[in-house]
DNA sequence: TTCGATACGCACCAAAAGGAGAGTGTCGCA
DNA sequence: TGCGACACTCTCCTTTTGGTGCGTATCGAA
């Protein structure tokens, strides 16, 4: 899980200077986490998982509650990305869909932990901020 | 991972209404899920998983790149859900430090897959980043 | 002939996120 | 006397996020 922390932590002690590689890559770990922990990325990454191929209107139904302002730049995002392949038939009216990768899944399926933690855990975490809020005022 | 959905997708077949119950429980996965998929929570998580018990400042100078009034945020909202303990020490100058709770190192082991997946794909993120942007200018 | 369907783009606006920097309180050290 | 250490808080400011509503293109149906 830290094999980068602890490279450049090596690579520190050997030399005294941190290497420019390690720093673009973690720079780089960072910022794909960044972007990819975002609640529509999350969401949209399941709809998608769940049902496979989606179009545009219909994978915003399923997410709920998200504009298609928001719809849009998740999904290009997404696509930029390589998570997403968005196939665009020229009829009318217009009929694009959109699919998860391979990369697209495997991230899905990193993800699921979080999912797993969060169905698991919620309870406790409700009971904890219950716990905050009474110890705060009272 | 699709326990609720496909809970919920069972009891509107056999009821045709969505029990309150249920949503209650998804709205709050859900909150959950976009509290806890935050990059500085993320972050602040991997630093207390790697460092044990962690004072403010050496917090944030390990996280990097974080300022102080966000440090708090996150560190008072870990705390109020129940993933970090706050102890003080009431001494002059103050001494303040935080450790992971049981629920906190589980979310950070289901976070887990995610660092794996960065570490993994970074690469190809950034491959079809390029291509993204060929194609868009090309 | 006009309406609806689809997948957006664009403009405008409100709210939230987030950064920089100054202030706080007390002690020990110089 | 005055500065630094620590863990903040507070204010001011900019940037980002996100929502709403309108425009668009074209075809088939009413």
């Amino acid at each position: 899980m830290h094999a980068i922390r602890e490279a450049m932590a090596a690579m520190h002690k050997r030399s005294e200077e941190i290497p420019p590689v390690s720093k673009a890559v973690e720079s780089l770990v960072r910022q794909v986490i960044a972007q990819v922990a975002d609640k529509w990325t999350m969401l949209v990454l399941e709809a998608l998982e769940e049902h496979g191929t989606l179009r545009f209107t219909e994978c915003g139904r399923i997410v709920g509650g998200i504009s298609q302002k928001m719809l849009t730049k998740t999904l290009r995002e997404m696509e930029r990305d390589g998570l997403v392949v968005r196939t665009v038939h020229p009829v009318i009216p217009p009929h694009v869909d959109y699919t998860l990768t391979e990369l697209g899944r495997e991230l899905s399926a990193a993800f699921c932990g979080v999912w797993t933690w969060a169905e698991t855990y919620h309870a406790e975490v409700s009971a904890a901020r219950r716990a905050f809020r009474e110890r705060e005022e009272g």
